[in-house]
RNA sequence: GGUCCCUUCGUCUAUCGGUUAGGACGCGAGAUUUUCAAUCUUGAAAGACGGGUUCGACUCCCGUAGGGACCGCCA
């Protein structure tokens, strides 16, 4: 943050999806690290929808990836570009670059690539698209037929990505193709795009998915032939599903609002995702300040990590402890209306339970590791009388343990102050006094309180519950 | 197939040539206990393989194997 060993110029970072879907894990994680490393060095971190794209754009795509990133908890500076709404300036690179001699219009078909393909597949040799127009300067173009600009690459030499995380990466020049920077239909491609963006919003450090390591060396020969600087990369490893295989939908692939859905936190996924590929010493769990003073590129890993959900869980179930009961129930009252069951329980969630929920708070949080089962450990607070018994507590309201409630009912029926502490030495010098373990009195009685086999401690959920409902409760049970 | 990248406990990782290879999650055992958690103690668990370089390699180099990314008028 403020760390004023750090005398580098301020970083300008971008975070640029493209608005072909949701903002998966993958995406999530670039985003924070590139506002880490903006943040942590008093740097920029600005937002481009790379839209070019139009067949595939798509509006709902862009409002969820915001929406994503807002959950978060990760900002940006001034608004989100669109990639598109800049065609025209990209049109006018290209024409520079055909105007100085790094371009050539290409009249060759999507047909005739197509047949280069299949000849270079049938004969098992590597195809790289060697266009017979780039030294023709147009002559003999045919009449009528639309044509791409192709950049004029190097032939010879090499291209090389001077990498922050995968160091020096190195391309023959032969290896690459002349790519194609304007379509037939006069609209930019991706990889002029970027370029032309990036320099005009001068980005200092690109940090994005290792998929574009071989774009970067395609970029790389945009901002040599324009004589631009080019910027610092960074390429972070993908994340993999539990098998070692790209991420897919199948394993945890899904937008970041499946995880809100889930019941995680924002600071556990954060935390949880920065360990990811990056590490600092032996520190697991970190605060936000901790992490913008310790994360920097150059030390993330090479390799690709694989998403774990049980270690996920272990981070939320951290925070969910270590939480505002006050900002708890606010992450239960947001995500009831995603919960199949919600519904139920919003209509109940008046002033009185909303304040017996958070007095249940303490107890209810340190057994949960979602906010899910934050809320399903609630239950017992929402439930009608005469409660449902699943089939343990069902078991522990044997004629014995009935008997013990009945005989414990007056007991507490003459409490005074009803109070956790109070309650709980009236139960304990009643099963002393019968010569009853504890547990043979507190089972019966969590099981008439909660229906379950497992609560918060009963002396709370009594006092939670308050002194009507909980000797209801109780005298439902009753023998 | 071509180019490029990767490889330490099951998983995430530490180690920047010299360590009994450390931590975390998960798993096992124990303590605590009114249940379940939480917490504490504790156990099992790793340098893919083969060559070099070096007094000494997990660490540097080469090869093999395995994995991955990219190879669109998609981004």
């Amino acid at each position: 943050m403020n760390n004023p060993t750090r005398s580098a110029p301020a970083p300008i970072v971008r975070f640029a999806p493209s608005p072909t879907g949701y903002l998966h894990i993958g995406g999530a994680r670039t985003a924070l690290f590139n506002w880490l490393y903006a943040r942590g060095r008093g740097g920029k971190m600005l937002l481009r929808i790379e839209d070019t794209d139009r067949e595939r754009n798509n509006p709902a795509a862009v409002a969820a990836i915001l929406d994503g990133l807002k959950w978060l908890e990760l900002d940006w500076d001034g608004e989100a570009v669109s990639q598109f709404g800049r065609a025209q300036r990209h049109r006018q690179v290209a024409e520079e670059l055909l105007a100085n001699g790094h371009a050539y219009k290409c009249w060759l078909t999507p047909q005739e690539l197509e047949r280069m393909r299949e000849e270079a597949q049938a004969e098992k040799r590597p195809l790289t698209i060697r266009s017979m127009w780039r030294d023709r300067d147009g002559s003999g173009a045919p009449e009528g037929v639309p044509y791409v600009i192709r950049l004029k690459a190097p032939r010879e030499g090499e291209t090389v990505v001077d990498d922050l995380v995968q160091g020096r990466v190195v391309f023959a020049n032969k290896e690459l193709d002349d790519l194609i920077i304007l379509r037939s239909d006069g609209n930019p491609t991706y990889n002029l795009a970027v370029v032309v963006d990036d320099h005009d919003m001068k980005i200092s450090h690109v940090i994005r998915g290792v998929d574009h390591l071989t774009n970067s060396a395609r970029q790389t020969q945009i901002y040599e032939a324009m004589g631009w600087a080019v910027p610092k990369f960074a390429h972070v490893p993908l994340i993999h599903g539990p098998d070692g295989a790209k991420l897919s939908k199948r394993h945890g692939a899904l937008g970041i609002e499946a995880y809100r859905e889930m019941g995680y936190l924002p600071a556990a996924l954060r935390n949880y995702l920065v360990r990811l590929g990056w590490s600092h010493g032996n520190d697991e769990i970190m605060s936000n300040s901790q992490m913008l003073d310790w994360f920097d590129v150059t030390d993330i890993n090479r390799s690709a990590a694989r998403f774990d959900f049980a270690k996920l869980e272990d981070l939320n179930g951290h925070y969910i402890r270590t939480s505002d009961d006050q900002e708890l129930l606010k992450r239960i009252e947001d995500l009831l209306p995603f919960l199949p069951d919600g519904a139920k329980i919003v209509e109940r969630l008046d002033s009185d339970t909303r304040a017996r929920l958070l007095l249940a708070m303490p107890g209810l949080k340190e057994r949960a590791k979602t906010i899910i089962e934050l809320v399903h450990g609630a239950d017992f607070l929402f439930a009608d009388r005469p409660l449902p018994l699943d089939e343990k507590a069902e078991k522990l309201l044997d004629p014995e343990g009935r008997q013990r409630l009945t005989e414990l009912l007056p007991k507490l029926e003459a409490s005074s102050r009803w109070s956790a502490g109070e309650l709980e030495e009236i139960v304990r010098t009643f099963a002393e006094a019968t010569g009853a373990k504890l547990g043979k009195v507190a089972q019966p009685l969590r099981a008439a309180l909660t229906g379950k086999s497992i609560s918060p401690p009963v002396f709370d959920v009594m006092a939670v519950l308050g002194r009507e409902e909980a000797l209801g409760r109780i005298r439902d049970q009753a023998a």
